[in-house]
DNA sequence: TATTTTAACTTGCATTTCACAAGTAAGATG
DNA sequence: CATCTTACTTGTGAAATGCAAGTTAAAATA
């Protein structure tokens, strides 16, 4: 894996900002919870998952996280129609940074799912571990290299 | 400490959802980190951080802020134009999704810092408990309560 | 094989947010 | 009291967002 790229031209070198620049808007991380959590694969399933969101903005994220090498597309052999979304390795090294923001909300606003909070809270490195194990292998190599 | 507040209308009640409406955009994350890492406390400091922030998109970021209870802001008793803004207990507990968020980009991007983040990676739990101790009995009692 | 569905988008348009520049009010300074 | 600072607000154009409708290619159906 080569670990870096030069990339483009940024506001300022601070890793922060580099992350915020990738994953800073509304939707992005709602994305990779519904691909790392819920399994979520397809254009479709994102589309209707809960909260909502916009096709063209739907569009406009899954080519922006694809060409962050952050997930990767691939046609389903079994129907031509279907593209299958998933994550890559940087993509599911973002596993601590939405556990984190979970357990943040959980702990300081009145949110749902307190079974996932639950599960978080009560290993973190076990809950970490079986999100790794979930996606073990199946992560297609990124076109955006 | 009172935890949780009924909130207002949420696109849902997923506690990640609930940290991407608070900090999901690109400059909020760097406003704490300036607080957090470089100590800075009045408007004018955020205002020449490096990133460059325009003065009103600054203005509402700390006003949002505040009113999730992320930063407090107290009249600075020495001179009265300068407004000090601290971070709260709850602006506190972002220290490990910044870490993450900065452990992340610097694993999989061309990043700078390398100082921070070879302090964060050495030791996670040592660093944060050195920002709570930076922040121990500083924060001012929140107004947005 | 012709028709209808389905999946994954694109396009158009109104609304909201953002960025940049300039201006302002209250308090400090000389 | 004139000037400077600090923390903003206001105005304006550009960009991003949200919503509805349209498009294309492949698959399922009649």
């Amino acid at each position: 894996m080569r670990k870096k790229k030069p990339g483009p031209q940024r506001r300022s070198g601070c890793p922060l900002n580099a992350s915020v620049e990738m994953l800073g808007d509304r939707w992005s991380l709602l994305i990779i919870r519904d691909m790392m959590l819920l399994g979520f694969r397809t254009y479709k399933e994102f589309l209707h998952s809960y909260e909502g969101i916009a096709t063209n903005i739907l569009a406009d994220r899954l080519r922006k996280l694809e060409a962050h090498g952050i997930i990767a597309t691939k046609r389903d052999p079994a129907d031509g129609r279907k593209l299958i979304y998933s994550l890559t390795p940087k993509g599911i090294d973002l596993a601590p940074v939405l556990t984190e923001m979970v357990l943040w909300a959980a702990a300081h606003e009145d949110t749902g799912n307190p079974a996932l909070v639950r599960q978080m809270k009560k290993n973190k490195e076990r809950f970490l571990a079986a999100v790794r194990r979930r996606w073990a292998g199946k992560p297609i190599r990124a076109t955006a290299d």
